[in-house]
DNA sequence: AAGCTTATGTTGACGGTGTCAAGATAACGA
DNA sequence: TCGTTATCTTGACACCGTCAACATAAGCTT
């Protein structure tokens, strides 16, 4: 990609303009705040920074988001978005074991959050959710990412790869918190890195899931 | 207790003494930085509303903590000292199984956590350890508890608790990060919340323990 | 006891941050 | 064409971490 010129995107009206409106700023802002995220970290990003990158006054941003954290959630909101393909396009797949579903449903997300460290912490992070900051449409686009594991975990029971005696919901807990917790490991750069996921991938998957007949 | 006063804990000189020199800053700073991170969380704690607390100048700390990191990394060695001892003794009861034993360490683990939302985020977040801006005495106190995680894994494979088949520090990596990141789920509020901490200390061990003849 | 050194505490200042208020500019609809 | 509204600007404020320069006192040496 040729680099994107993001002091003007400019594709609603007309294309080319040095105007005192900019024309796109709400997503120009965005994209731009992506790279500063993946750059510099949750912490380096801050409004003025990201604003001067994108060639506008400090105060501009706050007329497409009403605070910085509306901004953090946004982004969080792509975040969810992309994840959420992935994780379809695992689920979806035909011709593949429950199991080996399982295993790439496992591995997919450990590295989702390893190749998007900064933005997994702002989806998964104190930084929104402990202060209960979210965004309402946030919470919409969050939640179902929420409930899929639930409704997968059970799935996975009735295909007998989980074990059927637990409760459901504690079990998706559990494996969430698994995945959440190796993820959070990895990025915070405690105890695990990067050589280490496909092992600890496959030693959890062991852990996890039952023989079956059918299928490794 | 009868509502402290951090101005003068003033242990080591002369009693009392409303004097130009503190005489105990360091401690009383670290006392009162544990209370201020409880109320206000980390992103509220400020070293100048710390100071002020105590009844002493904004630059006052910079006598006793060359950093705002050192200031947190000491408190967060406090939190690695108290856990240490809590895991002491829970591994050196006598007459109680291993499995027993394993149930009470990660019920353990999340309640610390539960109840210490805040130091926990110190302790194992990124604020610390992501930039690897961890003191020295920070690490020397850290990485043993890191170790006492594998060794314990070890034992508890040696004793058909865990499986044997499994690489020890795989293992032990995927069991913390279960612990880490039901805690992190519990501490930033997403998806679970402190009335399910039994039920779900009670499921992950059930899915990672082995049957055995004798206890429960 | 006097004086020098060092530890500790103070105020002032700088650059950075998020955000509000007030004004400038331009697009849009009647 | 004119008012309304959206957008962008500068100015200002209150925070923050931190450095430099200075004030005070404790402690050691002689």
């Amino acid at each position: 990609m040729p680099e994107k010129d993001l002091t003007h995107t400019a594709k609603k009206p007309k294309p080319n303009k040095a105007a005192y409106h900019h024309g796109d700023l709400r997503s120009t802002l965005l994209t731009a705040a992506n790279v500063l995220l993946k750059e510099t970290g949750i912490e380096g990003l801050s409004l003025r920074k990201l604003a001067d990158k994108v060639g506008v006054s400090r105060t501009a941003p706050y007329h497409h988001f009403k605070d910085k954290n509306q901004l953090l959630c946004a982004i969080a909101e792509q975040g969810f978005v992309r994840w959420q393909s992935d994780a379809n396009h695992i689920f979806n797949q035909t011709h593949v074991s429950p199991k080996d579903k399982y295993r790439q449903f496992f591995h997919g997300y450990i590295c989702y959050a390893a190749d998007n460290p900064e933005l997994y912490d702002l989806m998964f992070g104190r930084t929104i959710w402990k202060q209960n900051s979210a965004t309402s449409t946030l919470r919409e686009v969050a939640y179902p990412s929420f409930s899929l594991q639930v409704d997968m975990t059970k799935q996975w029971q009735q295909q007998g790869l989980l074990p059927n005696n637990e409760h459901t919901l504690r079990l998706s807990q559990v494996t969430w918190g698994t995945m959440h917790g190796i993820a959070r490991l990895l990025i915070d750069g405690i105890y695990a890195d990067r050589s280490h996921i496909d092992e600890m991938c496959e030693c959890a998957v062991n852990l996890f899931t039952l023989n079956m007949n059918s299928s490794t």
